[in-house]
DNA sequence: CTGAAAGCGCTTACAG
DNA sequence: CTGAAAGCGCTTACAG
């Protein structure tokens, strides 16, 4: 990189004190007279200045930065969240810096040490399980951040989610109006609340459905061997004549459902007829499959908008008290479930 | 956020220099004795001390920030690259920030000013159409920075990107072989040089396969109204009984081929037995269509990695040459060209 | 091995 | 309206 020209450069070039310079280029009304500015932007433009954001930063105290940490940037559910707080942060003169924690604890910390030391002004996180301390500490430092599609119910914080239980239960209901009885689960090993809720509002549904909820049911992979686990979890689920067989099926997240879909595919599994499908997100694949899969749409843009918003609001006010919001979450039905009876 | 304690807080607390904590902090080995150095971590760690990553940036010249410009990181084929360059990089110290420039020039040029302002060491860039001029100046500044993905042919630099022509090539020689013998073009307006040489190896397959070219079996889509002119320019090659009716169609990216999809499939296109597809990039929608779309798969890790590498030999070399890097793409095929008759 | 000091490029109270 | 100066938190040549 060439050498930049500086405040002082200019103010040199003018024979002026680089503090004019400085309330000029920064936008200070009034301090400076018409003319003097006017030179002073004529000379910036000429010697091609640029302000340094980094001293401007290190001068004032913040960068005008926010961090986002999500489990992985390139599943589509965060990269469209991601987009959605890149246009909301930028609206608001913010620039985006992102990590992806592989619901590793360790990378999540990693990350936000990475960004506390890069004076972030505030972070965007989609915790990982097992990240409580991590989230208790950026309150103890008083660290702006804001939680996104999951939370701890233990810890106050805000975040911005949807009705996970409620979620949950309708997507079951889908299948059960259906006359679907035996309603396998696909979801995630680990805990997270936010999983745990849409499991909830599943066994909930199946109980006003009158149906006894089987633990054989419910299977559970790891994130880290997501594919080889959804497809043993599906033979067991599958198996002909087993009494713990199945006629449909609820994945509690796009991932799940996307290699569940893989597995029901290459076995030859006929959607909705012998199986009916219900998942969560959004997915091309979902709309394309050649029966559209019926699957919960969170309110992405909400979302990722609330969550600036709010941040924002909490980075402006020294006291300021917890918010948890929730935004919309629907059923777009796609026939997977198979032909409502109700 | 809560007073953070400073290199100078913790010299002030055992009586020594900022030097020495400094040297100490930033793992300058063998300038402070093994005691001083002990008491010093014993300290840093007492008080909680974090480096400030803005002002060694400021003394230091360089912010271990690298800038990725992309069309948009919601789109899966970047979101993918973004996840790759954020490893990389971290891997290698660096953090990345993003923005997205929704094929904008005007976008374009507020993020490259935005990221130059924040002083990151270089920029990676899947350049726009009609940004030649920002790459110039970048050149100009002698700002390091590699375009990924897209390339001007005019100008010289480092690049990073498939053999498009060969790629299109055979893309349109899968359907040819199949028996398709009126190919349709599905293609983005503005001439990106990598969407035009993916249109020329179309045509040259064409020729070589004894095939005359119409103009009227292309049709172009703009990026703003993509959904809406994709449709209507399918309905042209659809058309029944028309001279100009294709039984091929190449989308030569994946937005343009999964719209492309909800559309034959809504009319009730049968594929490929009516009309053959291939398309470019990977789409879970791809393998989990009714018949698997045949699609040129790029090697995105290559191309990230490879980016990143570039990028920081560039950064370390005052002279450097420009690298055009070729990465590979394969057909990955799944049978919507129809069977194969060679 | 250790310290005093200059300086990165800004911002901003304080004088004049 | 304008300028001289301190200072943000580091790094690093220069003395000792």
């Amino acid at each position: 990189m060439v050498k930049r020209t500086s405040i002082k450069d200019v103010a040199k070039y003018l024979g002026v004190s680089i503090a004019v310079v400085s309330y000029v280029m920064s936008g200070k009304e009034g301090r400076v007279s018409p003319e003097l500015e006017a030179r002073i932007r004529a000379a910036a433009a000429e010697l091609n200045y640029q302000p340094n954001q980094i001293a401007s930063s290190l001068k004032r105290g913040r960068t005008s930065t926010l961090g986002l940490i999500v489990a992985d940037i390139s599943n589509p559910f965060f990269a469209h969240i991601a987009r959605i707080i890149e246009d909301t942060a930028k609206h608001h003169g913010y620039t985006v810096v992102f990590g992806s924690s592989d619901e590793s604890v360790d990378k999540s910390q990693g990350w936000i040490d990475t960004f506390l030391s890069r004076q972030v002004d505030g972070l965007i996180i989609a915790p990982s399980a097992g990240t409580e301390h991590q989230i208790k500490m950026l309150q103890k430092k008083k660290m702006p951040f804001v939680l996104i599609d999951r939370y701890f119910p233990g810890i106050r914080t805000d975040n911005i989610r949807i009705d996970n239980f409620r979620a949950g239960y309708d997507a079951a209901a889908c299948l059960l109006k259906t006359g679907k009885r035996s309603i396998g689960l696909v979801s995630y090993r680990g805990g997270m609340e936010h999983i745990r809720q849409r499991e909830e509002g599943y066994r909930q549904a199946l109980t006003d459905y009158g149906i006894s909820w089987r633990e054989s049911w419910e299977i559970r992979a790891s994130y880290q061997r997501l594919d080889q686990e959804v497809e043993e979890g599906l033979q067991l689920l599958l198996r002909p004549q087993a009494a713990e067989s199945v006629d449909a099926i609820f994945f509690t997240t796009n991932s799940l459902a996307i290699q569940g879909l893989k597995v029901l595919k290459r076995i030859g599994c006929r959607i909705p007829d012998e199986v009916g499908v219900v998942s969560f997100d959004e997915s091309d694949a979902f709309d394309l499959f050649y029966v559209p899969i019926t699957h919960v749409r969170q309110a992405l843009t909400d979302m990722g908008t609330e969550a600036v918003r709010v941040l924002l609001k909490h980075m402006k006010q020294e006291k300021h008290k917890a918010e948890e919001i929730v935004v919309g979450a629907d059923l777009v039905s796609g026939g997977s479930c198979g032909v409502s009876r109700v």
